[in-house]
DNA sequence: ATGAAAGCGCTAACAA
DNA sequence: TTGTTAGCGCTTTCAT
């Protein structure tokens, strides 16, 4: 028979009672709090460094705050967010924040069961990278808890909202590849039909950036999209019905860094060298992108500028939680490296 | 003026007055508890439906269960984790426990902060994938919330225990490379001086495997391990260092694809050909790994399976803290791509 | 099978 | 400035 106690966790109680002060005030030192005196401050510190005291936050959450961020994304899979992540963790690190990371798939479903999640778990605040969930959920999600939407377009006054230009980083890569000399540029996008994430979406705003960019340079004859989806795979098809097309694309621009991987998979089964046969552009400048046997041109959002900006504007929301909503739109850069060249054969 | 109240949340008393009944039988109906008749459970659940009653999951933490489990990883970055995730979050789908995740980092300090923010928010269990932490401190956690460690050697009556055979894989590279003819077989470790570490990590494992296979090809003379970091600068590094030998090695095993990754970037610069010039495997089978023209031999870990075992082995801790503790060891399987291939020179 | 009441550990309102 | 006390929303005794 098994009789050892899991050993009770030290409580304030026990913290005020070694200090002989009251829990009111080693609360009140646990969160800074105005109200007791240098001397007291001292004793009780001392107190909790003796018994190893550490609040438990579950119960902090059910009168205060649990002092837990939670950030939510489509799956840890892509590189792009360790880099939004990483912004975000710098920008909190010194405070008594602690950053919890939830997957939310890529359903409005399995989206939804996470959210709940946290804000069943009391969460101070909320960020939200690239949600598919509807416009009226998301603004459900922040009259609840302090939001910050990252990588999707669209104001709301209940949440604030930190994107990427990604209708100037489109525009980017077509300017690139046109300078070039190409003209046959073709887009592989995510499919999308919802109206709302078609405005507010980064792939649809890529794609509409894309557009418009093309018709800028006179190219609005070659316009060329493929819908497929954001994966590897998706990258994969869609090149395969590019390289199907009787005219066939010179220069393939990827929604993604993710895509542009399928789609030189896809060319190398084809035999096609690039950029010699073909160029091929990506997005997010992932280390994949980098590493240089790859070397793949792609545009650069600077994720960590992004996740910082979202930690400032949420720890703004937590504190002023009726202020007005704000908007960051960060400035996308094109990285070229060696997968785009000149097209061989001159159109 | 705001005065906008923000709703007030329903709770279990709301449920009880609507369905006339008690708090105590709608707790119950919520645990799926004892003691409730059919009639009673429907009248609940439909007002828990009518009024989209969530149950506040910090406030059920204070008594029971908060039905959360904390998982902790290094690093999003490296996507063998995710694999390991996917098999963490397809066992744990259909229970009410929710998956949060948090990065522990590289460092005993950060990993401390971490996992002392999961038990301060009383997760019910926590999967501590790949840890650096002190044994004495993977057991402290381990006394005070049900706990799996992955990837790490070494067992404990406190702690289960999911691990794949690191002595194995490294082994099965050695002779895939023997066999093709190889002799100057280099190894890429990440340094490691801590005496227990150096028992259970999976790196330092990997070394001792390659060790062993090495004495057992016959090639004693010929073990070259180089000890940087598992990253891919760590391969970089690593790699130059190798190609600077006077004899230089004909294949070099990276102890993750990670590293591989680095190795290639540095032979890409030196203008090696691979497989010609030099042989390279790596470790995890990651998507990196596939990707065609990359092609790299690569040991795969069955990163699913691990996490599958891991949810099963937490699931069982949780309902039965005083079981004696379990490990489990799978075991990985080459996977062999066009980076591996017989050696130009022969020795 | 059902319900009343205590209490988990903390913070906020109030008193001294 | 300091302490006392009443909850936060649940689950768990313990009556009935």
């Amino acid at each position: 028979m098994d009789t050892s106690q899991p050993p009770r966790r030290v409580t304030i109680i026990d913290v005020a009672r070694h200090a002989n002060v009251s829990t009111t005030t080693v609360s009140k030192v646990l969160r800074n709090a105005y109200g007791a005196s240098p001397e007291m401050r001292a004793k009780v510190r001392e107190a909790i460094a003796e018994l190893g005291y550490r609040p438990d936050a579950a119960a902090r959450g059910m009168r205060g705050q649990t002092y837990t961020i939670g950030v939510m994304l489509p799956t840890i899979r892509n590189p792009f967010f360790a880099d939004i992540l990483d912004g975000l963790t710098d920008r909190l690190r010194d405070t008594d924040y602690q950053i919890l990371l939830g997957t939310g798939g890529d359903g409005e479903d399995t989206e939804e069961r996470m959210t709940d999640a946290m804000i069943d778990r009391r969460m101070d605040g909320v960020v939200l990278i690239a949600p598919v969930s509807s416009r009226a959920r998301l603004e459900q999600i922040a009259g609840l808890v302090p939001t910050v939407i990252v990588g999707r377009h669209g104001n709301s006054p209940l949440y604030d909202v930190v994107t990427d230009d990604d209708f100037v980083g489109a525009a980017l890569v077509v300017e690139h590849l046109s300078a070039l000399g190409h003209r046959r540029i073709a887009h592989i996008d995510h499919s999308e039909t919802d109206p709302t994430r078609l405005l507010e979406m980064p792939n649809a705003v890529r794609a509409e950036g894309y557009r418009h960019a093309m018709r800028a340079h006179g190219l609005a004859d070659e316009i060329d999209i493929v819908a497929t989806s954001y994966t590897q795979e998706g990258g994969y098809i869609g090149a395969q019905r590019l390289l199907a097309r009787p005219r066939r694309p010179t220069a393939i621009f990827a929604g993604a860094d993710f895509v542009a991987m399928g789609v030189l998979e896809a060319l190398a089964e084809a035999g096609l060298k690039v950029p010699e046969d073909i160029s091929v552009a990506g997005y997010d400048n992932t280390t994949f992108a980098a590493f240089a046997p790859v070397s793949l041109t792609s545009v650069d959002q600077a994720g960590h500028q992004i996740g910082s900006n979202a930690a400032r504007l949420l720890l703004e929301r937590i504190s002023h939680r009726q202020a007005p909503s704000s908007q960051v739109k960060l400035t996308p850069k094109l990285v070229v490296r060696g997968s785009t060249g000149r097209p061989s054969v001159p159109d």
